[in-house]
DNA sequence: GCCCAATCTGTCAGTAGCTGTCAATTTGGG
DNA sequence: CCCAAATTGACAGCTACTGACAGATTGGGC
């Protein structure tokens, strides 16, 4: 087997990195993005600048870090997939991973304001629109993976796969942007069904 | 008239914003980017470090600056395209506006080089998918407009123009990776032509 | 429970991107 | 020809980020 048990030091690391990303998001949302500084991050969590960057290589993987685990997560979750289901419709399943992140219920207070600081901080915007690239690189090669299970492999110069990716992932956006324009009411997962029923592959 | 004529201080400080990316980009190309230092690039043109950020805000917009000159063009193609043309031909025809700046006939020396380096560096590509979402921001726009003049306005909550300039605009960016991939062998319309035939709007 | 290697930590010094200020110089255009 | 406006270099300063090192902490096998 290749598991391994998470381990003390491993658990306390993301204790810790937890208590950054909350305290560093608190300052965020109070003072603005580009206003708080690492220092004061440092300072709220009581430790020293450098041991912040021991925890996040860069200020913006503070707020966007956790998509890389999402990245995993959604491999995760196409695999479980059945193999003959429609590509669209699977990544529509995939996006379910995404509502809780965005729709958070309960923790309306920060999860929502720091939604509207991603799409507003240029930085930060930058940077989540090259998590979900990331996230599109993972699945683009799950789906050439499938389709050679499924015995219908996709020719090696075949674009299709990335373009039924990325624009499922235009649509996702697209559905942030109305979702947030629309004052963040109603629930994610309908303005996402809404965007994917727009457009789609065609055969 | 609201038509101004560029002036010569215009002039020369366009000529000067040239010089700058011309000789950032020889030397991002022989030393890497992130290798590349400002002062190094004042040094090649003969001016000091803070002029030249008196041409450019950051680093990075030496290099992908000129897309925002792009994506003005981008409005005017679309709003030159007939208003009963169908939207998802219309944004084909807009992206002939990227061709040359990919497919650059003659200095295969520097442009393709450089856009590897955009694609390979992640701070550039962040900024890229940035411009390119400012363009998006511009096409919806302009196709809203687009759809009050044909008498078939959109609803103000309607997703769908969003949603479909982002599913183009994902298909523009799967054909680059698909052309450089393929070694920037072939025209990379065809490439755009192929992407867009996989996916498209629904009705 | 003991101990050591592995890990974590703070401190210090340094680099690069970027900004404000100001005085000196250049220059477009009337 | 001349002046107001624009351009410039020099300097100081801030913040994100990195390397190095010495000392403290600690997980986990014995």
């Amino acid at each position: 087997m290749n598991e391994k048990q998470p381990g003390l030091r491993d658990r306390t690391r993301r204790a810790v990195q937890k208590e950054i990303t909350d305290a560093a998001n608190t300052l965020f949302v109070e003072r603005g993005y580009e206003a708080t500084t690492i220092d004061d991050i440092a300072a709220a969590v009581g430790m020293s600048q450098r041991s912040v960057f021991r925890y996040f290589a860069t200020k913006e993987e503070i707020v966007v870090g956790k998509f890389d685990f999402v990245a995993e997560q959604m491999l995760d979750v196409l695999r479980g997939r059945p193999v003959d289901e429609p590509v669209w419709d699977s990544l529509r399943r995939v996006f379910d991973l995404l509502v809780p992140y965005v729709d958070a219920p309960g923790h309306h207070e920060v999860a929502e304001p720091m939604q509207r600081i991603v799409f507003d901080t240029p930085a930060l915007f930058a940077s989540y629109l090259q998590k979900l690239q990331l996230m599109q690189d993972g699945v683009v090669t799950a789906l050439t993976e499938r389709a050679e299970t499924a015995g219908a492999p996709y020719a090696s110069d075949d674009p299709a796969p990335r373009v039924i990716t990325a624009a499922a992932f235009g649509c996702l956006v697209a559905a942030q942007y109305a979702w947030l324009a629309a004052g963040a009411k109603g629930s994610f997962a309908a303005a996402i069904d809404r965007a994917m029923s727009t457009v789609g592959p065609r055969d």
